[in-house]
DNA sequence: CTCGGAACTTGACACTGACTAGATTGCCTG
DNA sequence: CAGGCAATCTAGTCAGTGTCAAGTTCCGAG
């Protein structure tokens, strides 16, 4: 009850809420993640988040316009994140590896980003995320020899995506559980991989 | 105005309005199908699907008790949709061609299916039919003699599943448009997976 | 014929996203 | 050291949604 020092009685419900919440935008980021993670995107609310926050039920709507804009908001973020991980990948298998790395330590960012009906698609920041992501999976690629399986560049980089984010998918949807057991996934895949892509 | 008959004058607003609909469960479930292969999983809402049908807004709840009841029928549909595609495939190639397939022929299906944070997962019928479509990929990919390939048969089998997914998840995302190109997906993929899984 | 249960309606409640106007704050300029 | 201004947050409102409980209509078995 005896609030030690009112600096400020605005309302001191929470211990100590000030009207400027000082990072309401990290802040809500970071709960997003915790919610979508736990129940995936469909469980989360933008008053939610308000609430575990401390801030009234609008506040989230100055940072990002809508719902949508947060998710988009997020998904940039993943691909900003992923050309990250991807940027100094030694080689193909290296690049798969990492991919699956990403997908299992940023799960939400991960299922997010490859899902195109929650997002503002014409989003400068989102696009361009994208397309600095896309160029780093380019490069890791452009070292196998395509010609060594007779079909063209970007057939194999189609193909190494493929794999990696099928694998990535279906392992976070827990569809991979009995198979991969107790081993590491990257490790199982990195096997998988060098498997596939060996040249002939 | 003038209502030619008034067979039963419960409420004539549209047309042909009986207090049954006849074949409501059936309806709904292709609006649906409608719904979420434009808009999405997210832009589903039972109201809407009982304002399609002509039908009162808590009329779906009988059919499918919740929002989640009706995703997981339709999930449970798709894996057995799924099942049955893959039941008589020839070799491995010929089952990922129909698993990719699948996906472009039931876009709707296939996002629900794998949307694990939608679905009832204890349902009976959604998990029958999702044993159902695991075995036809598993007898799918028995046929590769894995230690042709240096690992053993169920990794193969995750390999094979994974590329295939990989492929029909991202091709649904509109992430392989520039290149597939106007190329049919399935005889890209086709390609993909001989070039990958030849014998050394 | 009747009567029981299935199919559907009606009404209500709590919750959500979105929008608006206004209050508060802290910083930056002069 | 003011004072103003823009960013930040509050408060109130509206339409739309899922879900529940209680009625109404209809069909078909007995």
């Amino acid at each position: 009850m005896a609030s030690a020092e009112t600096d400020k009685p605005n309302r001191s419900d929470k211990q100590d809420r000030r009207y400027h919440h000082g990072d309401l935008r990290h802040a809500i980021l970071t709960a997003a993640l915790d919610v979508i993670t736990a129940d995936g995107p469909a469980g989360l609310s933008l008053r939610d988040l308000a609430r575990r926050a401390g801030v009234s039920h609008a506040a989230p709507a100055h940072h990002f316009r809508d719902r949508t804009g947060l998710l988009t908001a997020i998904a940039a973020e993943g691909f900003a994140l992923l050309a990250a991980a991807l940027n100094d990948a030694s080689d193909l298998k290296d690049a798969g590896g990492r991919y699956v790395r990403f997908a299992r330590e940023h799960p939400a960012h991960f299922q997010v980003m490859f899902a195109p009906g929650l997002l503002r698609a014409d989003d400068l920041e989102l696009t361009t995320a994208r397309a600095l992501a896309t160029d780093a999976l380019r490069t890791s690629v452009s070292g196998v020899h395509a010609e060594d399986f007779g079909i063209d560049s970007r057939l194999a980089g189609v193909a190494a995506w493929s794999l990696a984010h099928g694998f990535a998918t279906l392992l976070l949807g827990h569809n991979l559980d009995g198979p991969v057991g107790d081993r590491d996934p990257e490790e199982v895949f990195r096997t998988l991989a060098t498997t596939l892509f060996r040249t002939p």
